[in-house]
DNA sequence: GAGCACTGC
């Protein structure tokens, strides 16, 4: 084993932008707690908003807009003439475990029942009431959705945006419209809540084009602990193997406190526990007994004496609530958790007790490419921000030290903030709902971080050749209901296809099964080849959508049960989030009286219905056993969890879900076709508009 | 014959 050299620069104190406290945290959804005043009285004091909340209600009164750094919650906004009379304030959050956690606590520190004065609304569930609730938490897709319905969001007073220095596509949307809306409607007052580094760019980008006294910034004390952070002097060539090393070297001469590990996926993973555990057992089975002087090998003896029994843990969305769980477990006396997580332990799940973070440096990242329409996904650097939140990770209990293998000079070289979400998305949907709330001229748009312009320009191309908007730019008919549907564009598109093809039930189904990831659980060795032949039972030979279809029939029909998900292969979470999806789109279909017709088992009928959304995602097979697409003559490689993976389709042609690009580019849930019908569309296509 | 960062409606 290598000694590890750190060169330490210095220890990071209160004022930095490590020295941010974050209060909506929490995986746990917790259960609405009965506090007595001295459990009350201790959470104001946990809560430095509370402290602080004469100071924000000056700033809200006198300003439009209030940027408040380095504090969430909102806490007490609550009791004042803001929450009065009909008015109600808003508070959003990018994740819908924080929009609730937030909502409990806030509604134990006011002492009302959660959905009364103080609830929540994300999606699937609404905990408030239209005429008593005052202060409601969400997510911020759901307020950017009721702006479809409320275009100036009339029923609040104060519109709070939490965690905005997180950039996520809603939020940004959502501060584009907001500023809109206070335009018209100067009364609306603003908190965006964000970290350090980007509370300038929010206030400019409320302040350009009105007057100076627009926006305001105000910084809170945070209360967090001193994180030291150490930098590698030279880069690891593998980052995986050094982050063993250095965890094995913190056991070794540190006491108590879990470490936590950021690595970029599954697999990295997996390989640092294996070898960490490699290690454990050639130094656990030289018990003192076993070592037979130990006056011979000093730093043997030290290194038995000071070694902690460490626990492996892995943490990453592909889990299952079982064992995410796992990693709040509280470590025996005598014992240390070493978590292994991907970016998830960044912001969405927190770990308390952790006292040593190592950090990579490396993340995956999703990226658009408008010219190809091709997502992917790469391991990058993280940016500096990123690395600042991950370092912060050590010092909610105590005071901490963050080791980043890599020199300090690169850490000064990496991107200052990671790109905003908006800027390497997808943007067909937005800009569908961004029509439909009555912005057509997406030129004059006030962007907090503009999507590429041709981002912008292929998604319009998009919907233009889906009938999705006219000639003059506009929502067409269906275009307005299509922005309705919580759901991918082309989806919905099929399901308004379905009432041609007599098949809503199962499209509706399909629908549903698409937009859940992983429904099927094949873990690696003899397990999964056991989890391999369960799947085969819902294994249509016509492809992936039929056999979604299968496993979502077979699922409601033996009555939704986790331990009939187990014995299946199936994930009864993502499965249970189909049966939610499903009857909420099915809401829809009903509203925009779509027949909800059975296709009565007439396969050809369905592929048809599919066809009429999957157009675009042709591909024919070729002898090597990939794919070429129809739009560019692309090589595509079958993922290896579709059904068709080894199998050479009938006709030789089929339409696929979505594409990817990682190692290879990925097509991923298939389905066989016929080639006439995805003439038909294009010939529509080419007939209707020539430029394509 | 082989693989999946993370959210959200």
């Amino acid at each position: 084993m290598s000694t590890l050299t750190f060169w330490k620069p210095g220890t990071t104190g209160p004022g930095s932008t490590l020295d941010r406290a974050t209060e909506d945290e929490g995986n746990v959804v917790q259960s609405a707690p009965s506090h007595s005043s001295l459990s009350l009285q201790a959470q104001r004091e946990r809560l430095p908003i509370w402290k602080h909340r004469q100071k924000i209600l000056h700033c809200v009164e006198k300003h439009g807009v209030t940027i408040v750094v380095g504090q969430t919650g909102s806490g007490k906004t609550t009791q004042s003439g803001w929450a009065s009379e009909g008015n109600v304030i808003a508070c959003t959050q990018p994740r819908r475990v924080a929009a609730t956690s937030v909502a409990v606590r806030v509604a134990a520190e006011v002492g009302t029942l959660l959905g009364d004065e103080v609830g929540y609304t994300i999606r699937f569930e609404d905990v408030s009431d239209k005429k008593r609730t005052r202060i409601c938490y969400m997510t911020d897709g759901m307020l950017f959705r009721e702006t479809l319905i409320d275009p100036l969001l009339s029923r609040y007073s104060v519109i709070m945006i939490d965690e905005a220095h997180e950039r996520s596509l809603y939020t940004d949307l959502l501060l584009g419209v907001l500023k809109k809306i206070r335009r018209k409607r100067p009364s609306l007052r603003l908190i965006v809540s964000s970290a350090t580094l980007d509370a300038r760019s929010f206030s400019e980008y409320f302040t350009s084009g009105t007057h100076p006294d627009e926006a305001t910034i105000i910084s809170l004390e945070g209360r967090m602990y001193p994180v030291e952070v150490a930098y590698l002097q030279e880069s690891a060539p593998d980052y995986v193997r050094k982050a063993v090393e250095v965890v094995w070297n913190i056991n070794l001469h540190h006491g108590t406190g879990d470490i936590l590990i950021f690595l970029t996926g599954r697999e990295e993973i997996e390989r640092c526990l294996e070898e960490l555990t490699e290690l454990i057992p050639t130094f656990a089975h030289l018990s003192p007994l076993f070592v037979p002087d130990a006056q011979d090998y000093p730093p043997l003896s030290r290194l038995l004496r000071g070694a902690t029994q460490i626990i492996p843990l892995a943490l990453h969305a592909g889990l299952s609530t079982e064992e995410q769980l796992r990693v709040f477990n509280v470590a025996e006396r005598g014992t240390r958790k070493v978590i292994a997580a991907t970016n998830i332990a960044e912001a969405s799940v927190t770990i308390d007790g952790v006292k040593f973070v190592v950090d990579s440096g490396f993340v995956k990242i999703r990226t658009y490419n408008p010219t190809t329409s091709l997502a992917s996904l790469s391991t990058v650097p993280v940016s500096q921000a990123s690395a600042t939140q991950r370092a912060g990770r050590a010092g909610r209990t105590s005071p901490g030290i963050c080791y980043r293998l890599y020199p300090e000079s690169v850490f000064a070289s990496l991107p200052t903030n990671t790109p905003p979400e908006i800027t390497r998305t997808d943007m067909t949907t937005p800009i569908l709902q961004l029509k439909s709330l009555g912005i057509d001229d997406l030129m004059k748009f006030e962007w907090v971080s503009a999507p590429p312009a041709e981002s912008v320009l292929r998604a319009l191309e998009g919907l233009f050749a889906a009938g999705m908007i006219g000639d003059d730019g506009r929502l067409t008919p269906i275009g307005e209901q299509v922005a309705e549907f919580p759901i991918d564009v082309h989806i919905a598109r099929m399901l308004f296809a379905s009432k041609d093809f007599n098949c809503g039930e199962e499209i509706l189904t399909i629908a549903a099964m698409v937009s859940i990831q992983d429904a099927f659980i094949i873990p690696d060795g003899a397990p999964g080849a056991i989890a391999e032949l369960e799947r085969r039972k819902f294994t249509a030979e016509e492809g992936d959508h039929l056999t979604l279809l299968n496993a979502y029939n077979a699922f409601t029909k033996y009555g939704r049960s986790s331990s009939w998900c187990k014995m299946h292969a199936l994930n009864f979470r993502a499965m249970s989030r189909a049966v939610s999806i499903r009857s909420q789109l099915k809401k829809y279909m009903i509203r925009f009286n779509l027949p909800l017709h059975s296709c009565e088992g007439d396969a050809k009928r369905l592929r048809q219905c599919l066809v009429s959304g999957y157009w675009r995602n042709g591909a024919r097979w070729v002898a090597d056993g990939t794919y070429r697409s129809v739009k560019g003559n692309k090589t595509l490689f079958v993922h290896p969890t579709s059904v068709l993976f080894t199998r050479k389709p009938r006709t030789g042609w089929i339409i696929f879900h979505e594409v990817e690009e990682t190692k290879k580019t990925q097509i991923r849930i298939l389905t066989e076709i016929e080639p006439d019908w995805l003439l038909d569309h294009g010939h529509k296509y080419q007939h209707k508009h020539t430029a394509v």
